[in-house]
DNA sequence: AGGCGGCATGACAGCGCTGTCAACACCCCG
DNA sequence: CGGGGTGTTGACAGCGCTGTCATGCCGCCT
């Protein structure tokens, strides 16, 4: 064992009671600023580090933030929980990551886990039916809600303009002549994927355009799930000119579709940007979900509630931008060309 | 406060003392087979969960593993936590994370603070000179080093065939009938890199082709340096008809390049795969480092370690795989059409 | 002068667990 | 029948910290 160093030893080479030492740890109130000074030397001198089972087990959270999220592995999720580990380490703090592999229970096996190691504060992208996720994060802990409400209403909350994203997304389709616009996305679960289908419904509406349901399709979840589908909506013989993938994973399917079928000339919006989205042939128009920007928001509305737990709970919802770039500005002429 | 349950409740229930209870959750040895029946009843009755601050306080690690990479976002690390978390879960622990930002000091700091944090074992990407390196991994506790040796010769390491996965790239863009193939990765630091390096001479070497210090670029890390210098190299009069890319992130500033001078017609193998490289056009070939395989292999490592800490010390190198599709398949005719 | 309140500090009892050591029952052996 | 294991259990002292309460001191009011 390394014999660490203590907050005895801390006591011992500055003069003053543990209890002291503890309190200028803890930037407690009422301490003489001399003090104080000497104590951050003795510190700095030992080269001390309070021991954080310690200060949990002496009543007290651990300087730790959890991170619940689909997957560690999602592009999205991998970009998020990077910020907050960033952020955290600023304040000294940790982050233990945990993935619900879209799965309602592991998600609340998760949640109650990291909220029983004691962890201050947690960032949980849910997943769910809305009573699933209330009760699962019916936890006494701060939370911060990210990208999905499901009908989260006692927390902090940090999304994106789903609907007016996606509105964007179709409208700006509709803007380069199309019509034959098929939606992809599964609207069955959460309120995120419901209002991106809002938003589709109402450029569509607004351009005088009715909704084919054969063009819609809402089943899958996975980018293995989709490609079949897209395959499918991309091969009849009254297929689409330009695709709206609500979601990057729908967009992969999409993608592979195209290649597989060679069928680059289908334009295509995807809801959130995914890795190399720029080396596409032709590079890949999407929604800019901003993901640092979010996790940014996240963390900072998880610090302000675990200084301050009784502030009024809020909903943020952050403005996405459309990003042009080549797959979302094809002209329609393509799919007659192809027609049988 | 939850009141949590404690050790005394479940001693209270099944009227055996503390210690015994204690026994039972660690699996001790000599506790009759009829009173550890009795109390994983009553611990399953109370829904008991040990606490790990506790359980560390009173001597022990927390059931946590600490995970270091270069970074959360890099698709390979990414992937190398989702599996280190999924299997972390399976045995009742957790993961945290923290990123090294690819700085030595940075990284030294994070495998001090995991290790006072008191995590039982650590997975570490080493980033810097092997002296630091080695410093930095003077720690208590046990680790498992991956990706990378930077002479750690006291640690289980894991990491993969580079010289030979090298060669197997460049004989393979030889054996497509490229003479002149260009080298992108930083060999300043990493073994890893080196070895890279290594293999294409060897392979150059083996089809008589002399090296052309013009075509080997050693200066960038990052995507985004390696993107100027892709570009330099392919507009030259001169251009390599092929181009191996030594990591990922060198990959994609070739991509990036290949595509601003729309140079679709360069073959190009990458050392590791990145994510959409199969939507590329065309696909690219890369050479698998499998690094799930590589997560799931140190992560046993890392658990023969904690129960065996005497073990000998296992040096893994795993194999890569070619894996051509389409990129590393081209011919260099198209190179000597685009001449001037 | 006596009393009161506010500040600065310390003594001490836990927090929930594990390690150490001791106690006890039982068995085998000579 | 006594001595010496072996197997099973418990009492108790920490681990390093924080919360509670007590202490001493000073300035100020009456």
């Amino acid at each position: 064992m390394t014999g660490q160093t203590t907050i005895y030893d801390v006591a011992r080479d500055s003069g003053f009671s543990i209890k002291t030492i503890s309190r200028v740890i803890n930037g407690a109130p009422n301490v003489r600023e001399e003090t104080v000074r000497r104590v951050r030397e003795s510190i700095a001198r030992l080269d001390y580090h309070p021991n954080p089972a310690a200060q949990r087990l002496g009543g007290g959270r651990l300087p730790t933030i959890g991170a619940v999220v689909d997957s560690i592995d999602d592009p999205f999720f991998a970009g998020v929980v990077a910020v907050i580990e960033s952020r955290a380490m600023d304040v000294g703090m940790d982050v233990l990551v945990a993935s619900t592999g879209m799965d309602e229970s592991r998600m609340r096996t998760q949640v109650e886990r990291l909220t029983r190691r004691g962890v201050a504060g947690l960032v949980v992208a849910p997943f769910g039916g809305d009573d699933t996720v209330r009760k699962a994060l019916a936890v006494d802990v701060p939370v911060v809600v990210i990208d999905r409400k499901c009908g989260v209403e006692d927390r902090d909350v940090v999304r994106a303009t789903d609907e007016q994203g996606a509105y964007d997304a179709v409208h700006h389709l509709v803007a380069h002549g199309h019509r034959r616009i098929a939606f992809l996305g599964n609207t069955s679960r959460f309120t995120t994927l419901v209002d991106r289908y809002t938003g589709y419904e109402r450029a569509l509406g607004e351009a005088g355009v009715d909704i084919d349901p054969r063009l819609v399709e809402t089943r899958a979840w996975t980018a293995d799930e989709a490609y079949p589908h897209a395959l499918a909506l991309l091969a009849t013989a009254d297929a689409p000119t330009a695709v709206f993938a609500a979601s990057p994973m729908m967009g992969l399917g999409v993608l592979r579709a195209q290649q597989r079928l060679h069928r680059q000339d289908i334009a295509l919006v995807i809801f959130g940007d995914h890795p190399a989205s720029d080396l596409m042939t032709p590079p890949t128009t999407f929604v800019d979900q901003h993901p640092s920007r979010l996790a940014n928001t996240a963390f900072d509305l998880l610090t302000r509630r675990i200084q301050e737990p009784e502030a009024p709970v809020r909903d943020t919802v952050l403005p996405t931008s459309l990003v042009p770039r080549g797959s979302g500005e094809l002209a329609p002429r393509a799919a007659a060309a192809v027609a049988p």
